[in-house]
DNA sequence: ACCATATCAATTGTGTGCAATTGAATTGCG
DNA sequence: CGCAATTCAATTGCACACAATTGATATGGT
């Protein structure tokens, strides 16, 4: 009854994804899904410990990344650039904050906005945080061209779920 | 003393990728590691509507497709299959059994382990979720061959990424 | 000026992820 | 056999993500 079938961890040959096998399309190693959700996933643990002398979590970085760009900007720009909401940056913001990183201050021409300002100290981060693409990039063991390669593929692919027609948007 | 330069939203050049300007490897829109990142979360909202009516979160079902490939599991094989640990699984795992598509059963020859059998409508629930793939295939505008390479690549930097010295393993 | 609508950040509640610890069960070595 | 080391799932605590709501502020049409 119970279909404890064998190869609970072989791979299944993957060169061929189904042919009429409609059941292979849900094979978790034949699935795209899964190898973005698991190579983000080990991407962020690599940066956790390069991370942590800066006393930054990685989505923490995302944020100085886009501060030292420009500061500025408003909760909303933020987030439209990370595609994160508000439910996810206010409490970040608020602890890259409390770090003395950037200051949070409602504008005065426009009191529903609250403008990102960086400290003196959230700057000079920038100074250490040079250091660490460089280690990225030796861990991925890749060339540079194929890293811009994928980052445009990852890009596109981005662009091209965000606006499927489901997607409440 | 503030800089807040312009260009807070528009896109730099992309195609050469710094030369010798070592703060250019700091943009945000040239790193591999936020083009990863926020397609990995792309990927998860147009999951959301698809697995909604399966009541299914985006990793709940990952579980699924291991166990609809063969269940008996323990929690630890699952976890090695998704690269997640027990801190991850043990809840989620828990609200699969309350929804009734699983049972958790201490395996009596070793009592440390913790046994995955789905139930009859864990089960069933497997032909409802054949019909996802090709929604997301469509969402993704991609031919399949592209498809399979970028698979392949993510999982080849994932594997990189975890072997990489720094890592805890 | 008035008021319906829209915008914005904050809040609430649910569900991950993961480091670190715990406690039970097993293994391995002498 | 005896016991230290290991394995395993569960737990705790913290930090995201995001849907949904709230409350304050601004805008636009009349």
């Amino acid at each position: 009854m119970s279909q404890r079938t064998a190869a609970p961890a072989s791979t299944p040959p993957a060169t061929h994804a189904g042919g009429g096998d409609v059941t292979q399309w849900l094979a978790l190693d034949h699935q795209l899904c899964f190898a973005l959700y698991s190579a983000s996933l080990a991407m962020t643990k690599v940066y956790k410990p390069l991370l942590a002398p800066l006393g930054l979590t990685y989505p923490q970085y995302l944020v100085m990344l886009v501060l030292w760009e420009g500061d500025g900007v408003t909760v909303s720009q933020l987030g439209e650039r990370l595609r994160l909401d508000s439910g996810t940056l206010t409490p970040l913001l608020k602890r890259l904050e409390s770090q003395g990183l950037l200051h949070r201050l409602r504008d005065s021409a426009d009191e529903r906005r609250v403008l990102l300002q960086l400290t003196a100290t959230g700057r000079a981060l920038h100074a250490q945080a040079v250091a660490v693409p460089q280690t990225i990039a030796c861990a991925t063991a890749c060339e540079l061209t194929e890293l811009q390669q994928l980052t445009q593929q990852l890009r596109t692919l981005r662009d091209r779920l965000s606006e499927f027609p489901q997607q409440a948007a």
